[in-house]
DNA sequence: AATCATGGCAACCGCACCACG
DNA sequence: TCGTGGTGCGGTTGCCATGAT
């Protein structure tokens, strides 16, 4: 179902991941965070590009990840929210706790899009993903506005992502991504307080994965596991004594 | 049983944005 | 102000699974 491995010319590795591969990059997010995804990858002893790690990492491997059967719930939600926000996948999955852009993204052409196709109400949500698709999309501003969202929204969401070589502790950096993902969250949504609020504890207390409420919610495996990492490099402030 | 068509989804690619020097 | 590097996003592709013929 997935790409086969094969090496490019770089020497690096793409294509689908091994479980290997997939257990190394966890274990070094969980244990160091992603401090910088282009170096992560050479500390993390894989032969990855920085941005396939990312990518691995918020789409599949991120703790609070659900796989698996979309809700009524959770389908009204995203064409609801599709109908407000356009092909704004990570605004949309900001708003579903647990699921990924590119998961929300799939669902929709895969699913939802025929949904709608059947359903003669929702003309409205068809005209607007064909415009866009025909160059008369909305501009970005436009969408911002029809939906309620300002520039310093996504400002806000980029400031949520501290600058992690300024020797940020690596707790705040494993914090900081999970916020950050949750990304252009409104105070207002129950939803997405409790999202956060669930994970709150979660950099700060040893890893147990609590899935007695969700069974496709991703286990990770041992904490014992060992691998061979190169610790992430120290910044160490040297502007003073 | 074999072949073909379609669905589903993980992963890649290119672009845009932002921070920083 | 400009160039560069890092990151995030949306669109697209590749490939396996499954169903239809």
């Amino acid at each position: 179902m997935v790409r086969s491995p094969y090496i490019d010319k770089k020497g690096l590795k793409k294509g689908a991941w091994s479980e290997d591969e997939d257990n190394k990059l966890r274990a070094y997010v969980l244990r160091y965070g992603h401090w910088n995804w282009r170096q992560l990858p050479k500390f993390a002893g894989l032969s990855r590009c920085g941005k396939s790690c990312r990518l691995r990492w918020m789409n599949y491997l991120r703790p609070g990840l659900k796989r698996g059967n979309y809700t009524v719930e959770e389908e009204d939600l995203i064409i609801k929210l599709h109908e407000q926000l356009g092909n704004r996948w990570s605004a949309i999955a900001g708003k579903l706790p647990g699921r990924s852009d590119n998961e929300v993204k799939n669902f929709w052409h895969t699913r939802l899009r025929k949904r709608i196709n059947q359903d003669p109400r929702s003309t409205k949500i068809i005209k607007q993903t064909s415009d866009q698709k025909t160059g008369h999309m909305h501009d970005a501003n436009q969408i911002k506005l029809s939906a309620g969202i300002s520039d310093s929204d996504s400002n806000e969401k980029r400031e949520m992502e501290p600058n992690i070589a300024a020797a940020a502790p690596v707790a705040d950096t494993k914090m900081s991504s999970l916020i950050c993902d949750s990304s252009l969250s409104d105070s207002n949504s129950s939803v997405e307080y409790s999202f956060a609020e669930s994970f709150e504890s979660f950099w700060t207390q040893p890893f147990i994965l609590d899935a007695s409420h969700n069974s496709n919610v991703l286990a990770l495996p041992p904490m014992e596991e060992e691998f061979t990492f190169l610790s992430p490099p120290m910044f160490i402030y040297d502007g003073m004594d």
